[in-house]
DNA sequence: AATGAATGAGGATTCATTCAT
DNA sequence: TATGAATGAATCCTCATTCAT
């Protein structure tokens, strides 16, 4: 009988999970198309297909489901993250920069979400965006210094050099997190991480 | 008695219009802040210190206060473009840099407030993001293109090679943009122009 | 100096009722149109070409241009009534039918707003409707009892008879009124007064 | 269980129909009192003793209440007129007026609302009020054309004959719609039914 | 656990009216 | 006299949330 109360329990839990899957699914989509502040609970409890009321069974209120999905964006960032022990050369960069469009567009309204919501909160900001963020910088900081001090670089800021390659990376992915293009194939995102690291290598100058 | 006249109409119309900037000025605020739909025309109100319904006397509701905002900003802008005839050589990006840096940062609270409308309103990010950047994208093609046929640039994609530097920009401007670090000094800004150029020009390995 | 005064103060006085004129007129049209309640003053401002303020000049409110609209109508109805000094035969019946097509008709936009208030509001009722109501209702009576007590007509109850014929009276010009039939030629409502007529003075039933 | 989970649900739609009549009910009271457009959502909260946001769980806006009401209003008449295949004889004249008073007089609040609401609003004129009307004309037409063939009336146009039939219905009811005198008891109303039909049928002149 | 029902708080907007010039 | 400017009060409606079942 305890082991049924604990199937019964973890079946339980399961369909639990399962239903705040749901709808974190549906409000994701939503908060997506239309921004968080757009968006009311009857349109999320509309496209889960649940009652409005249920909602408040699986999340205290709306900003949690919000919190939901970014943690879950949250921890596929982390889980990348923990792949990329350091930078060591050019490839561990062009990977790093692959594997970061890769999460980007396949979790593309996550991360719409996601940015819309952390250019206005700041909690947001803090919480789910600057962590990752700093981690990220640290990393090519990391790497930059160690290149500048073996010579293969040239001199430089590592803190400036970090954050344009950063912005590279955005300008890259921003336009598809928008909707203003096509997401790239997995095909074109290697040859776009290729040719973003040969430029921030070589520069555009004719040598 | 013509010139009494014409000056009381004057008169009138500078008070409109000092009203209009006040409301403008008060929302800009508000709308950088909390973003536009979590700003309520009466915190407008009150921070332009008048009636709630006095604002409908100066804009037709409230999406128009936005608008106008978004003008200004707009204007702003195509004044600067305008003054960039065409890219000749490298001081031109770096004066491009250093004036987008200039218009970004001085005009702060409009600029974040555009970017977080467009970044959600199709009909805004038409109307008063892409036309400029496809002005500016322009540019750096043209630019870019020139130089490759020259020599003087490396064989590249002049688009990819556009975008990364609108990347760039963003690396640089963002954060001061978000509010998370301060804006850059004017000396500053120039310096930073400086140094963005120099390593997108040179890259960042040591040859 | 004091004719001028004088003349100055009538010309004045009429240039104040020409535009109260004004306004009546383009306020007639607009309740007739939209409604009272649908109309704002600064609907009327914007017709009669004026500001919203002024119009506090001439009307103490807006309810005052209704009335001052409704005074009018009445002042007209009284001017027919007048000439109605009382019922004597056939002829004056077709008379007067023809007379309340004629006004009503030719003042369609008042009659229609009179109509309109008058079925909500108690005190327009009772000040511009039923006075007239009465009259024509005892001038009706009136005759009606006469021609029983002559022979003329068949025994019959004057107030019943008389709220018929105002009945078939309204069945004949409301349609116009509410818009959704042309309005009578003058030719045809003497034609219809006739038929009228007719048909209450023999009824329908072939004898 | 069956059962229970039908009587549950019917339970609940009946609740729901209940509470929606009782929205109407409170409704109908205030529209006829001081019109449509002088009812506020909040009148109509405080009369069905509600919060002003609930009546939105039962109408999806204000006008969407009044319509309620006119198809309510609707659906009686219709009822009535399907009673009445066709006019053959006085009698059944006779009937038509008095079913008529009592649909009208029964149905006081809504009636007077409707016509109210008819008088200035096209959507409603034609979509409630035209076609019964349309209906009604057309019983009447039908069986003035037919008794002037037979010779049984006089030669007249059957369309303003019509008409004017209705016309005195209207003398009739409006009266008590409009409030300025009490409505008919069952008993009166079938005498002046008699009444109305006598003076049509014959006329007011003695023959 | 699921939800229909209820609602207080708030939102944008309209409007008749006042007032200073 | 004419009016632009200002506004309090009200209007319809939305929404996140609570609660009883």
């Amino acid at each position: 009988m305890t082991d049924q109360l604990q199937a019964g329990g973890s079946r339980r839990d399961r369909q639990i999970q399962r239903k705040r899957q749901e709808i974190i699914l549906a409000a994701t989509q939503l908060f997506s198309d239309k921004g968080f502040g757009n968006t009311s609970t009857k349109d999320i409890a509309e496209a889960a297909d649940i009652g409005e009321s249920t909602l408040y069974n699986y999340f205290a209120n709306k900003r949690d489901i919000l919190l939901a999905i970014l943690s879950e964006t949250g921890f596929a960032f982390d889980a990348m993250l923990e792949n990329v022990k350091g930078l060591e050369n050019r490839d561990g960069l062009v990977a790093l920069f692959e594997m970061g469009i890769n999460i980007f567009v396949s979790r593309m309204a996550f991360t719409r979400t996601l940015l819309a919501q952390a250019w206005v909160d700041d909690e947001i900001l803090e919480g789910f965006v600057m962590r990752r963020l700093g981690h990220v910088s640290m990393l090519l900081q990391r790497f930059i210094t160690k290149m500048v001090a073996t010579g293969t670089f040239r001199p430089m800021d590592p803190a400036l050099a970090s954050r344009l390659t950063i912005g590279m990376f955005l300008g890259v992915v921003l336009p598809s997190l928008r909707g203003i293009e096509p997401s790239p194939t997995p095909d074109e995102r290697h040859r776009i991480a290729e040719d973003v690291v040969n430029l921030l290598w070589n520069g555009i100058r004719n040598q």
